[in-house]
DNA sequence: TTTATATTTAATAAGTTGCTTAAATAATAA
DNA sequence: TTATTATTTAAGCAACTTATTAAATATAAA
């Protein structure tokens, strides 16, 4: 935890410096966690996969490349970048994969898909 | 809205997936705007910068680049690009530019701020 | 067993990200 | 005016992302 301090200002406070930096490193778990999950839904297609999800319960690939008028390739891939994740699980029911969401992986966006519902153009 | 259904399965519900296009044409606006925050805020080192923003109210580039040990370039192209999506604000003074959350276009990081906080390793 | 359907995987190409280094501004101090 | 400090901008590059196309699995039906 040693910090080499190059702003020279006057009014830079060391102290303060310090204690950024202590409080960073303390919370790095929390950062790395919501970092992944951020980065993950950070991307329109895969946000928009959360949210069918989350509105729909369970939904097969092929289901969401006709709502989102991708290809399949495509779904699989974001659906398996998110499975690797941990935030989304799948079962099979013969040819077809459903998938939903790790409620408990993803807690922190239900807030966020109630603001997608808000942010409507007229609002 | 014209849905080209390629799913066959016979458990397809064709209403359920034009409901779902609609929602998701519905809220359109609301991706558009939750995506541009999440992508911004998705990565690690502008996750920090806004925590910091958020806990410090507001720090100039020369902190932020000390804080996390990182080069002043690096610092200010982050900052650069929150500035331009209208999430901080900066004022000068004097040769020191402070930046600060813009708090309205992140209210829905409020809640990611205390979950990174709760998130400790421990916990 | 052959065929069809649902899905994944792999290879690849175009685009984006995020750092580095070096040069350019902007404000202040000597 | 010249030098110093705080910051930004620009160019370059390696790594990552995300779509496409084609080929591979896996299950079920003929």
């Amino acid at each position: 935890m040693k910090l080499e301090i190059t702003c020279t200002r006057a009014e830079a406070n060391h102290t303060q410096l310090l204690n950024c930096q202590a409080t960073i490193e303390n919370l790095d778990h929390g950062f790395q966690q919501i970092t992944k999950l951020l980065s993950i839904a950070g991307n329109d297609v895969r946000l928009k996969i959360l949210f069918l999800l989350n509105m729909e319960n369970e939904l097969c690939p092929c289901d969401i490349a006709d709502i989102l008028e991708m290809s399949m390739p495509a779904i699989s891939q974001h659906l398996r970048k998110m499975k690797d994740a941990g935030f989304i699980a799948s079962r099979r029911e013969g040819q077809t994969l459903y998938y939903s969401l790790v409620k408990s992986e993803i807690q922190v966006l239900d807030n966020i898909f109630t603001s997608i519902k808000s942010l409507k153009k007229s609002a």
